[in-house]
DNA sequence: CGGGTGGTTGACATCATTCAAGTACCGTGG
DNA sequence: CCACGGTACTTGAATGATGTCAACCACCCG
């Protein structure tokens, strides 16, 4: 549970251009000299353990980012000590945005697995968003699409049984990770302990193992290891509060 | 329960540089020059009746609004027709960035009071977006900010119990209308019913009336008709989960 | 081989929901 | 003026969902 302080590593990163992320349909297509101009805005990609964090809670924040690969969570602690976890980050989402607006940080933001990130130093954004207000609209853009990722979060919190929610969460995860081409034959890769669909579902552990047991025994998916299968994907689909049957293409920053 | 469609009326309003939400150190003070500009981008204001719908979900949104004078909420609807509320509108708040950004919004937004909306086509905000970057700044903050309201509310939902939910909701929204000038005497205006209070919170009806009384008995608080009296605030801050110890000066737009 | 982490399970306690009944209040129409 | 109906609020008893606690297992890594 400890939260690793490793600084992580960092390297120039594969040139925007050939970011493979922008082959996915999830993403606007954009002109070379936008992709030229966010480039230049980057200043380089950091490479982070799983478990080390990305925003500390209470600290200033001088970068932005960009998730390039692996997942992350955002969060909050309570005053007794428990966790609320806000939302979780797939590749191709904007790390930071809020952190970034407001100084301290209200919230942390803690890597899941391996992860790597563009990094943009809050300067460099603050002056292009003057002179480039497409890439302005974007982070607003991005920013709005984070809020209503919370919003759903909060539905499916606030109004769904346990089985209901963890069937939401899965499935919500499995179609991000689907719209960015991290699905194979209904199977993905799942770096989540049941700790943290707890903090995030608002449900005690022990709860949440045995609703995932029902779940898995009603055939709706399995889990070994880090890895989870879709068995029924309509039965879970079924089961869950869906956030939005159509994904819109979105920025990539 | 149900939504009213009336269209309200629509006036000129006070003018910008007028502004007597201005007066308020909650807002940043802000140049002459730009309230102008603000006042161009306005196409005057709503008035809507309690009740009224001033976002519609899965429908799209033309107009931006600032809250000028009343009280609304942010909702989404479950599946199986239970709601949950995502977040309060107080005076000064934006309205409707996240649904002018999604076509259709994902949300709704409903009067709560009597309210008055300063209305900004979309069109008007996107052509200052480009042009004046310390607008389009503003707007971003506003977003983030408004993602912070419903992070805090996450946080409650997820991890509280009904009385410390109850406790920070109203400490909550006790701070910030205190933070605009809306409490004298430790009293101000309270127009939710119990029932929008177990929409928030994730409670039943009956658990939130119950716990209300529990919170009444221990004297944190009076209640009576629309206003409610904060009668200890201290123990209602220890009960409850505090969302800022400080008001950062936001934009007022 | 040993210790640590994460997962699994059962018994029991607690909290919140449901259901049902009843109250207070307010506006309306007779 | 009062009777009526509607809405919001109040309360209690029974039920059910979820939390707590404690033990145990499986696996990995050193």
């Amino acid at each position: 549970m400890g939260t690793k302080k490793n600084g992580g590593s960092i390297n120039p990163g594969v040139p925007c251009l050939e970011c493979p992320l922008r082959l996915s349909l999830a993403f606007k297509p954009i002109s070379d000299q936008h992709v030229a101009r966010i480039q230049r805005m980057r200043s380089g990609q950091v490479l982070l353990q799983a478990g080390s964090a990305i925003v500390e809670p209470d600290l200033q924040n001088a970068y932005l980012y960009t998730l390039f690969s692996g997942w992350a969570f955002r969060y909050k602690m309570a005053e007794n000590g428990s966790r609320q976890i806000l939302n979780f980050l797939l590749p191709g989402d904007l790390v930071g945005l809020q952190a970034a607006m407001f100084e301290p940080a209200r919230h942390g933001i803690i890597a899941l697995s391996d992860v790597r990130l563009c990094r943009f130093p809050r300067r460099n954004v603050w002056k292009l968003f003057g002179s480039v207000p497409d890439l302005a609209f974007d982070l607003t853009w991005l920013g709005a699409r984070e809020e209503s990722l919370v919003d759903h979060n909060m539905l499916t919190v606030g109004q769904l049984d346990a089985a209901e929610r963890v069937a939401t969460l899965i499935f919500s995860l499995y179609k991000r990770l689907e719209a960015i081409g991290l699905v194979h034959e209904k199977s993905f890769d799942f770096p989540l302990s049941q700790q943290h669909l707890a903090d995030a579902l608002g449900l005690s552990l022990a709860h949440v193992n045995k609703t995932i047991a029902a779940l898995r025994r009603r055939g709706l998916f399995e889990w070994t290891g880090n890895r989870i299968v879709i068995k029924q994907p309509k039965s879970l689909e079924r089961a869950a509060e869906i956030y939005e049957s159509t994904y819109l293409p979105r920025p990539l920053i």
